[in-house]
DNA sequence: ATAATATATGTGGAAATGCGCATATATTAA
DNA sequence: TTAATATATGCGCATTTCCACATATATTAT
């Protein structure tokens, strides 16, 4: 019952959704998602961290960056189609078609990158 | 998506799900809720106000008493999904066992009714 | 009318949540 | 080693949530 809740917990939040909106179309750095969501970069870590938490996603090490993406062999099948769910709730959604749109023209980079800006 | 979240916060609170769940075993009025779960009468009637608003159930009066059970006709498709959902995974649940146990034995009054005791 | 009763709700307080700020951690490059 | 950078996290504060207590509302019976 715990886990359950704590899934539901997890996509009660509309950064959250917009997350995992986000991260079906592809997968995603930190820094991609919060230039994508226009959140900074402590709102972005800690939400991607609970919707981790609670089992949706995964992560993968790339250097500097830490990769999220929608975990497709869930522990619990309720989690997959809570997934699928979201998914069709918000398919003409507004904010996500931005969200998405900005994602286009993210850069794999956070908000202090001087080196890039100076060069 | 405000819609979406507050399904989804209704959902995330284990006595709204052991509600959700006694529900789906028959239609209940506030006080063999309370009965059922062994809780307030306050806590009852809130959180089956929650699960109301959010659109997961409906009610009819009968008297004095309120008759709250699953909303079969959903506005939204995946409202109907998401009982589903938590049917499922709380299919095995002991407290959910418990709640149902108890609520055969149920009667429908509430805690201060005298008149039935003394008579 | 009054009394009894089931349910709903205003209020306050404790706990949980969400987020910004600052800082810690980890990785890479020089 | 030091510097630069992406991500994670401790802390504080504002907001929200959950509940109990008391009370209000609505219905039925007398």
């Amino acid at each position: 019952m715990r886990e359950l809740t704590k899934a539901f917990k997890a996509l009660s939040d509309e950064t959250r959704l917009r997350i995992l909106s986000l991260l079906l179309e592809r997968e995603c750095c930190v820094c991609e998602v919060m230039q994508a969501l226009s959140i900074s970069q402590t709102r972005a870590s800690r939400n991607l961290g609970i919707l981790y938490d609670a089992g949706f996603l995964k992560v993968r090490r790339d250097g500097l960056w830490a990769l999220y993406s929608i975990n497709e062999e869930v522990t619990k099948e309720y989690l997959g189609q809570l997934v699928t769910i979201v998914d069709k709730a918000l398919s003409g959604n507004e904010t996500v078609a931005g969200d998405r749109e900005r994602l286009k023209t993210a850069v794999r980079v956070g908000p202090g990158c001087v080196r890039e800006l100076t060069k």
